[in-house]
DNA sequence: TTAAAATGTTAACTAATTGTTAAATCTTTT
DNA sequence: AAAAGATTTAACAATTAGTTAACATTTTAA
């Protein structure tokens, strides 16, 4: 979910952070706001963005910077980086990229450029991997850490769980047969006709049983 | 070896192609050169070079369109795109970017300014892989001297147990699979399957057996 | 309404994976 | 070349996961 993304806005004038956040939030971001670099680069320890927003000017450790600080790290290849820059300060443009910036938008900000260019680059993003995070209202499902939250408490799964858990969330609602379900999480096994009740339980037992809905005669589905 | 890398030249018109080789190759960069999007495409598939040179404004498909298509498959994720771009053509320099390039320069083209911006831009992707310190929480590891700090007392690990705990560590969260593990760190040596483990256990004696956690039947993943 | 069909539940059983040692084999250092 | 250290292996233990069988419950449809 795009609109669930994580960003972190980045600026030493406040006003600009308040802009930016309003206009963000209104859309159904997660933001979170620094103002100087070293906050920004202490609040990443803390909690991954999605897509941090950097302002290029800023006092003491300016944006191209904090961004090189950034990429450096392998573990923060993934966070988009998005350059808040004056119209005027061409060099930035430049500089910026070879810091490893994704995009850029210059300074004055309209509100309707700016979500949809982070609407877009987002998208790019989701495209680019495919084993991506699902969130489905309390429950965010991880295939990279092989993690589940449920209510923002991590829930252990053994692996055919999640796998069944992670299958069904792929495509919510829709309903998967038993032979899908069978022919994907099995591949060429074969297993008597309880043993998926007897998984699908435990996923219940774990994050209880309104998710999960069974259509009788047909199979599984995953509902919010 | 940066002055190794393989380059790929892509533009339609011949001159370009031996004048940009003529003062890559003098550096001692490794060149192939298409002539069309579809063919640099395909060339990709037979190698993968590290850095591609692709102009804007070409017949049939332009570089914006061909720097999306190898976007698209994160097989190709660490190639650089540089595209080359007319002055005029300013739209490119957003288009390219949002399309996910790397850096841009603009013809005409200065052989020293082309030679530097590319050792620049390798050099960058040089370092993004390498090696920097990670620290988190009370572990500290640092490649370049080969010194783990575990709640700040040095410890020492063998040479195979450090870089495996590198590894984990570069991606903190991220469960690694055995055969991930095996084709890194073993990388052709063919070891046994408790190899891993017991390499882990001993990691584990050193800094404790919370950091590191088994997900069976996957791997193993670096946890805070 | 009731038998048949499908799914739920449990606990026992089986299989698969990982942990632990100590010894064997390589490597490096002295 | 001996000693020390690193790495791998093999045997076995421990743990965890997955499956099944038996029976219960629910749903469907005649």
């Amino acid at each position: 979910m795009i609109e669930n993304s994580k960003i972190l806005l980045v600026d030493d004038e406040e006003d600009i952070l308040e802009f930016l956040s309003y206009n963000l939030k209104k859309e159904g971001f997660r933001i979170d706001t620094a103002n100087n670099g070293i906050s920004a680069l202490k609040k990443l320890e803390k909690s991954k963005p999605d897509l941090i927003i950097l302002d290029v000017m800023m006092p003491e450790m300016d944006g191209i910077e904090v961004c090189e600080k950034i990429r450096e790290k392998q573990r923060y290849d993934d966070i988009l980086i998005l350059f808040l820059t004056a119209r005027s300060e061409d060099y930035s443009e430049l500089a910026g990229f070879s810091a490893g910036a994704d995009d850029y938008i210059t300074k004055p900000i309209k509100p309707k450029l700016l979500v949809s260019r982070v609407n877009a680059i987002l998208k790019r993003k989701r495209k680019k991997k495919n084993d991506g995070p699902i969130e489905i209202g309390d429950i965010h499902i991880n295939k990279s850490n092989h993690k589940l939250l449920y209510l923002n408490n991590e829930i252990h799964l053994a692996k055919k769980e999640f796998n069944l858990l992670y299958y069904l969330m792929t495509v919510p609602g829709k309903v998967f047969t038993r032979e899908e379900i069978i022919s994907t999480i099995w591949k060429d096994a074969i297993v008597g006709d309880r043993t998926i009740d007897v998984h699908i339980r435990k996923i219940r037992e774990k994050i209880g049983s309104n998710h999960i809905k069974t259509i009788k005669g047909i199979g599984y589905k995953f509902d919010i």
